[in-house]
DNA sequence: TAGATATTTCCTGGTT
DNA sequence: CAACCAGGAAATATCT
């Protein structure tokens, strides 16, 4: 699991902190290319992803990737953050002194921060750009919108925290108000009123990550089993018998263009490192050097490499402990499409209504596929004709002489706007 | 453990 | 010519 300590550590390491960068820049041949899409991004945040980036590509110019438009002198730098990184005797930062209204963007990062650890929360699956927001702008948050941006879990606690928060100044009850223990006896009721709360159980929608763990974590309950009551608010179940959503979410995080950064893409594991492949000058030249490779190779998949290189351990624990059912292609896609906020500009809507949707950047499309499956080698080329046979079950339409273009079909579900609310 | 399912890989040929 | 599209064939991984 990757901690908020260990979140914020690797924000500021040289390390191949966001592959969708890579993709980026396989693409693009040039790192600048990633100027847009961290335009999310938070400005605190930013600043430290703008000196990993700088970290990252030292001989270029440092680009403006993260539109940064803090003041000078604002970047938080980590010592200034204060965090517990004990979870059980987690330390309230500053910001429990304070009206919330009154927070400043860093004691809102320090307040999540508090509760990621203390919920024992994977950092990694934190979309960092929803960390970067002023006391007033969160006070106005509700909810369902925490849990929108947090997950069930994590939402659900910092919106009850939020509420104490209040509670305690707005009502004028900070110092005749609750103490620190009724406070943690209100926690421990929620806790064990929401106990999804704690644990494994965690919330959806995190899939923006923009840093990856730098080692392989065991973290494989949360990986897989997430997301399964928001899912459900979200989409109905397949038609197939997936947990869809729960699992795409999965998808989205784990493998996630959305989140380059889960275990499951994590460079030191299976999965060639993109930062020190041939890829990373050129998605064309990663592919044809692959295709040389297997040139003599024979038809149909080759077995799966039973390295010694420790991954392989990481991997069957990971199984034993809960057997993903296969995330399937046609959900991955829908789900990139169906999160435009997080979408990062990979695919879009032609016809949002007919379920018709077009590839903007097909190679990174598939790359992401191919990390979701460990499979370093995928290319657009097999992932369209693992798209081709969707036709046959109707889960996707043919789209007639239109590059890069699919339409769901009756087979599908999940991506109507009747199913997903927009 | 066998069979079914869902890809993955390779390939040939056609189209844009 | 590169990038796609169509599908056949065969192989693997995973699930039932």
């Amino acid at each position: 699991m990757l901690t908020w300590s260990r979140l914020l550590v690797d924000l500021t390491w040289p390390h191949p902190f966001c592959q969708f960068a890579h993709y980026k820049c396989t693409e693009t041949k040039l790192p600048s290319a990633t100027t847009t899409e961290f335009s999310m991004a938070s400005t605190d945040l930013s600043l430290i992803l703008n000196n990993a980036i700088a970290n990252l590509y030292p001989s270029e110019q440092q680009p403006n990737m993260l539109s940064t438009t803090v003041p000078m002198g604002r970047s938080p730098h980590l010592s200034e953050i204060t965090f517990s990184s004990n979870n059980n005797n987690a330390m309230a930062g500053s910001w429990d002194q304070v009206n919330p209204q009154m927070w400043s963007r860093q004691n809102v990062l320090e307040w999540i921060g508090f509760h990621v650890e203390e919920s024992r929360f994977d950092a990694s699956l934190l979309n960092m750009n929803y960390c970067d927001m002023d006391g007033i702008t969160l006070c106005t948050l509700s909810k369902e919108t925490l849990i929108n941006m947090f997950g069930l879990g994590l939402g659900n606690q910092l919106h009850h925290s939020l509420e104490s928060q209040k509670a305690r100044y707005a009502a004028d009850m900070s110092e005749t108000g609750l103490s620190d223990s009724e406070l943690d006896l209100l926690d421990n009721i929620l806790q064990n009123s929401f106990p999804y709360i704690h644990g494994p159980s965690l919330g959806p929608l995190l899939e923006t990550v923009v840093v990856q763990p730098s080692l392989p974590t065991d973290n494989s309950e949360n990986t897989y089993s997430y997301f399964d009551e928001y899912t459900s608010q979200l989409t109905p179940e397949s038609d197939h018998g997936y947990d869809s959503l729960t699992e795409s979410f999965q998808s989205s995080h784990t493998g996630s263009f959305l989140n380059p950064s889960s275990p499951e893409s994590n460079s030191s594991d299976s999965d060639p490192d993109y930062s020190e492949m041939p890829y990373s000058n050129s998605t064309k030249n990663f592919v044809k050097q692959e295709s040389v490779e297997t040139k003599k190779r024979g038809r149909g998949r080759p077995p799966k490499p039973r390295d010694s290189e420790g991954y392989e351990h990481f991997i069957q624990s990971k199984k034993s402990k809960h057997a993903p059912r296969g995330t399937h292609l046609w959900e991955f896609i829908r789900d990139i499409l169906i999160h435009p906020e997080q979408n990062q500009g990979l695919m879009k809507w032609e016809d949002r209504r007919d379920g018709v949707f077009k590839f903007l950047k097909s190679e990174a499309v598939a790359q992401l596929w191919g990390q979701k499956k460990k499979n370093s080698s995928m290319t657009y080329e097999k992932l369209s004709r693992a798209m081709r046979y969707y036709y046959k079950r109707e889960i996707l339409e043919r789209v007639d002489g239109r590059r890069l273009v699919y339409k769901f079909g009756k087979n599908s579900t999940g991506w109507r706007i009747e199913e997903t609310g927009y």
